[in-house]
DNA sequence: TTTTTTTGTTACAAAACTGTTACTGTTAGG
DNA sequence: CCTAACAGTAACAGTTTTGTAACAAAAAAA
């Protein structure tokens, strides 16, 4: 197998395109190039979740008929996957399918464009979507003080120095980083790292806080975790 | 003048709509009402300034046109404004205004609905808003002289340095600078924090009173707390 | 397979928090 | 000025919450 390494602009937003019909496909990705996006394609599920695991898009415009999989259903997969879950979605949905539009923002769905569109309000959409989650949990590395913690490499640096943490640990840092300066009780800790329908005890947190502070404690940067008592814990880059 | 003090949930999102249409307002409000949501009404923008002048709602219904100023020129406004820069809005606009809501998406409008809609849609979209939004930066600290308690990050701070406190002492200054100005006697204060069918005695608030300010003292910020001889205590940002 | 790593649980120790009390200082009114 | 009710304060003991290490099961790697 070859890894290709494609050097891309890292300002340069990748929008991932998923939408069987070619034309349509065509026609977006002629626009998107023209406003200066990156884009990728795909025409089904499959090759989208490839695509994805190459490398996490910024955004992702779906179909909402897909062959296989319908599209909400494929959002939704998308959402429950930590890796995954961030990556904002707009949905392509023909005419007279309004019933099911509500269950596509509640499987997490970010907008939707009704077809046919034109390549403007695509475009304006798009724009607002980005403008509004990229403000935080962009799929680049998040950087908090000296520790930054890089998705893609799976890795954590510590003043450049690499950190070495199991895999429940670097998700639960993760997730802490990406939400700085909040609280989450031992129960939102479990939903949003270990995943919901999954029952282990409360105090499992605990353990695993025990182990990330102790993996950063060589580093001195085991005091950005902060347990708020009677509540949980919470991630600071204020130490104190 | 006649100031009433409403008891509201606070968890309850407080949504403000701006529209001239009686008839919409009051369909949309039902809606709103029925699906849980605290509602405020305006005809126009400068009743609508006044509201928010009163309290942030987490967010607004704007209706397109207004008597007056335009809507998107009001969202304008409101997005360039300080501490209402972070309120999400969205348009109700009429068919046919198309290009228009480009402008709308640039003036930092967050989504829009496109009248007639149904009650449903409009709902699934104002909790597609508030999920997006309220991820960061969800209800916004209190602040209050020096003072200032964010519940998210469940933090206190003085002058930008964080005060240490116990659950009870936060829950209680958290109850005391939501209702400031307001004097409360021991039950009163047991009822709203504590929570009511718990029995402890009255003298405990005292206890908790005098811990809270002994946390507050070295910041100088333990005069805002006030005793109120013979009836209980009040919060007061003006010191003494 | 064996070995290593990771994970969840538990038990106990340590720390933090809470409510009560007893005592002291204050206030308001006679 | 005196007094009775009220509020401030410190100390204490009991409870709850969190930290920590050790262990065994499960998963991954070799």
């Amino acid at each position: 197998m070859t890894l290709l390494f494609l050097r891309c602009n890292p300002l340069q937003k990748l929008i991932l395109i998923v939408e069987d019909d070619v034309a349509i496909r065509e026609m977006v990705v002629d626009a998107l190039v023209k406003a200066g996006f990156d884009t990728r394609e795909a025409d089904d599920a499959e090759s989208a979740l490839t695509l994805v695991g190459e490398k996490l898009p910024d955004l992702m415009l779906l179909d909402w008929m897909l062959p296989g999989h319908s599209g909400v259903e494929f959002a939704r997969r998308l959402k429950h996957k930590e890796d995954t879950s961030e990556i904002p979605i707009i949905m392509l949905t023909a005419k007279g399918e309004e019933h099911d539009r509500l269950a596509g923002f509640d499987a997490g769905i970010d907008d939707y464009v009704t077809k046919p569109f034109s390549p403007r309000e695509l475009i304006a959409r798009i724009r607002a979507v980005l403008r509004r989650t990229s403000m935080y949990g962009g799929p680049s590395a998040i950087q908090s003080g000296k520790l930054s913690l890089d998705p893609a490499s799976h890795r954590v640096l510590s003043n450049n120095q690499p950190v070495k943490l199991g895999p429940k640990e670097f998700k639960l840092l993760h997730f802490l980083m990406t939400h700085p300066e909040r609280v989450f009780n031992r129960v939102q800790l479990l939903d949003r790292v270990w995943g919901r329908n999954v029952y282990v005890e409360d105090r499992t947190v605990d353990v695993h806080i025990r182990r990330l502070r102790k993996a950063l404690f060589p580093f001195g940067a085991d005091n950005y975790i902060q347990t708020v008592h009677g509540t949980g814990y919470r991630f600071s880059s204020e130490n104190q």
